[in-house]
DNA sequence: GTAGGGTTAG
């Protein structure tokens, strides 16, 4: 009896986001349960305190407390948002072995999603379809996933089918399918399909919706069109709004419309240091250097840095982690000495190095220095060492802080031809998946 | 015999 109180009054600190007091009442119980555990273990997920979430997990794991779905869907969730899929891999096999598999949608779904995000589509295609009653978030975590991995066509059938099994799409399902028109170009069919969102199916479009009807219309190249659902738009356009149609000036390269889009920005997100690269970048396609000094400039004056690339990959559960030119790795060597071996033989089919669109903080550096700088990138340091270390023929998984640049895209397909290697690159946008000289975001990003 | 979990564009 006693446990029971103080699990809901551990439950109740959680939920009014006191973690402290939760965690202080939790470690003077005398007796825990399961739920115990899970009331402290979703406190500390929901709080976004990972590290403690896993060592809690741990510590359940060693103390042979019962795990149940509620505790399992907590950590897949933990695994699906840290990226870590040989992570939640591990823990899928305790859900089969501790005989959790079909017991929750929402177990199952998170596992779905999980694979998703961590790269692995197939496997959550696999998982997906062995969910007994999918219901709409299932379909969903699909759906996302699909169109996230840039496989659009699969994203738009996925909904067809969903449709004919009877479930009723909701807002998230629009999102994701207007985005996988938008990836296949498909314009009248994304049109056509936000109108139907509200007149058939009574959902209502909300500022994101509008977001990737610019994006649409955008790529397409209709910017003029793109900048009007923005005018009309009831609600408040977002930052995100206007990124997108900034995105698709840089597509098109059209410099007035940026002009327009960038004092928007300026206003609304000053600070954001990807506006900056996108508007350098749009300025240097068009050759007016005045300006790309002008963004240089401006972002000294108000102390905007672009972030430095990182990127990571799992090796034998655990994370190696690379800047540009970084040579920390234990193998900097043979990394090294592979990287220029790739990149003499993609040369041998082509491949021209492209510093145009190189941003520099600070000081100038040589033409030599900065092409030197690009071959170092550090997505292709982590491609390199998975090349090194990963079983032959084995997927190469590496994740990356910022959108991945043109050059590095360019370079990546080659690699992936050369060495018939199945590569995936995640970019915060999106999953691209190279083999045999091309990817699946079809040049899209 | 508690109360808790999964999906969101560029």
């Amino acid at each position: 009896m006693h446990v029971i109180l103080h699990n809901v009054m551990v439950s109740a600190f959680v939920s009014c986001g006191r973690i402290d007091e939760a965690k202080h009442l939790f470690e003077q119980m005398k007796e825990r349960n399961t739920a115990s555990w899970n009331a402290i273990l979703v406190g500390y997920a929901k709080g976004g305190l990972k590290v403690e979430s896993f060592n809690l997990f741990r510590e359940m794991h060693e103390a042979d407390v019962e795990f149940d779905a509620l505790t399992m869907a907590t950590i897949i969730n933990l695994c699906a948002s840290l990226l870590a899929l040989e992570h939640g891999e591990k823990i899928h096999g305790l859900v089969i072995k501790k005989g959790h598999v079909n017991s929750s949608v929402v177990l199952e779904t998170a596992l779905v999603d999980m694979y998703a995000k961590c790269g692995a589509i197939e496997k959550a295609r696999i998982v997906f379809d062995m969910v007994n009653d999918k219901n709409i978030v299932s379909w969903n975590a699909m759906i996302t996933g699909y169109s996230k991995h840039g496989y659009s066509k699969e994203a738009l059938i996925l909904y067809e089918k969903m449709q004919r099994e009877g479930i009723y799409p909701n807002e998230v399902t629009f999102l994701s399918v207007l985005a996988a028109y938008s990836h296949t170009g498909l314009i009248e069919e994304g049109l056509r399909i936000s109108i139907s969102m509200l007149e058939d199916y009574e959902v209502e479009a909300k500022a994101e919706h509008d977001s990737c009807m610019v994006d649409l219309l955008g790529h397409a190249g209709l910017l003029e069109d793109a900048k009007e659902v923005i005018e009309k738009m009831p609600i408040e356009p977002q930052v995100s709004t206007w990124g997108a149609l900034l995105g698709a000036c840089r597509v098109h390269n059209d410099v007035d419309m940026e002009r327009f889009v960038a004092n928007r920005l300026f206003e609304l997100d000053p600070q954001n240091p990807g506006h900056y690269v996108l508007m350098s970048n749009i300025y240097t396609a068009a050759g007016r250097w005045k300006e790309v000094e002008d963004i240089r400039q401006m972002m000294k004056i108000k102390g905007v840095r672009k972030d430095p690339g990182i990127s990571w990959i799992e090796i034998n559960n655990e994370l190696q982690i690379f800047h540009a030119v970084s040579k920390m790795h234990p193998q900097t060597e043979e990394i090294y000495c592979t990287l220029r071996h790739l990149t003499l033989r993609i040369k041998g089919l082509g491949y021209i190095p492209d510093t145009t669109f190189i941003l520099q903080n600070v000081e100038d550096i040589t033409k030599e220095e900065e092409e030197e700088s690009l071959l170092q990138h550090s997505e292709r340091l982590a491609i390199s060492l998975g090349l090194i270390s990963l079983p032959e023929k084995s997927t190469i998984r590496v994740f990356k802080n910022l959108q991945t640049c043109s050059d590095c895209h360019t370079a990546t397909k080659l690699i992936s031809k050369i060495t018939d290697r199945h590569i995936i690159v995640w970019d915060t946008n999106r999953f691209h998946h190279f083999e045999n000289g091309e990817c699946s975001c079809g040049d899209y990003w």
